[in-house]
DNA sequence: GCGACAG
DNA sequence: ATCTTGTCGC
């Protein structure tokens, strides 16, 4: 897919998707999921994962895997050229799609406005939220240190996203829409997947599960998590 | 020009 | 991202 683009048009194709983005809040959310990959360290093969979790709940509902072999190189600012395509593949494994997707990096926290969130909502047609570890870009504030707090990161004016406290005196976490849906909403979505840890629930479980892919405890494919019965 | 730089 | 032990703090 992007296997001989050069910086330069990748730079360009940014710009171009960018234009297609769509901003509305999604309406009736029961489930969400998380996406991530995974991968040995000097080698080429990317594990990826998408998990589907109820809303608000956060059960784990199903996950599909799969493998795909690295065609870009991770460049900061281009990270959805290295991991758009492998994900792409993934999903096409899911046939009930979720609610929104949860991506492991920026949507439009990033100085084109196409962070890896925001590339796969264009290309997959999705709801989309960006959810990163540490900082790319941005005039970076400091939220309070208790869970929940928050602060805006913005650019020349613009609000490209919040810095989020998911845990008391831990570094917080980077949300910013991808497409289809609101700043406002991404925030508020992402402030009830936290669980205990630092980490969100859908990509701190998509983690999880892609780990034990690439170990070889799981294996390649759609699997659903049967729901205990409920007797009465 | 220099430094920073999601995963 | 991955590899990898201990260690500091709530």
């Amino acid at each position: 897919m992007y296997e001989n683009i050069s910086i330069e048009d990748a730079k360009n194709l940014q710009l171009e998707l960018a234009k297609q983005l769509r901003f509305k809040p999604v309406k009736n959310i029961s489930t969400i999921a998380g996406a991530d990959i995974s991968f040995n360290k000097n080698s080429t093969t990317m594990y990826t994962v998408i998990v589907i979790l109820s809303y608000p709940e956060m059960k784990v509902q199903a996950y599909a895997l799969d493998t795909f072999e690295t065609a870009f190189p991770y460049q900061p600012g281009y990270l959805g050229f290295k991991e758009v395509p492998a994900l792409l593949k993934v999903w096409e494994l899911i046939s009930n799609k979720p609610d929104l997707v949860v991506l492991d990096g920026n949507g439009i926290l990033h100085p084109r406005r196409m962070g890896v969130a925001s590339h796969f909502g264009i290309l997959a047609n999705q709801p989309t939220i960006g959810c990163a570890k540490s900082i790319l870009y941005g005039e970076n504030h400091i939220p309070e240190r208790t869970k929940y707090s928050y602060s805006t990161i913005e650019s020349k004016g613009d609000l490209l996203g919040f810095a989020l406290r998911t845990k008391d005196n831990c570094a917080p976490v980077y949300v910013s829409a991808g497409h289809l849906t609101t700043q406002e909403q991404a925030l508020e979505v992402m402030k009830k997947c936290i669980g205990n840890y630092r980490i969100p629930e859908p990509t701190r479980r998509a983690h999880e599960i892609v780990n034990d892919f690439r170990i070889g405890k799981l294996k390649a494919g759609y699997h659903h998590i049967d729901q205990p019965l409920t007797l009465f």
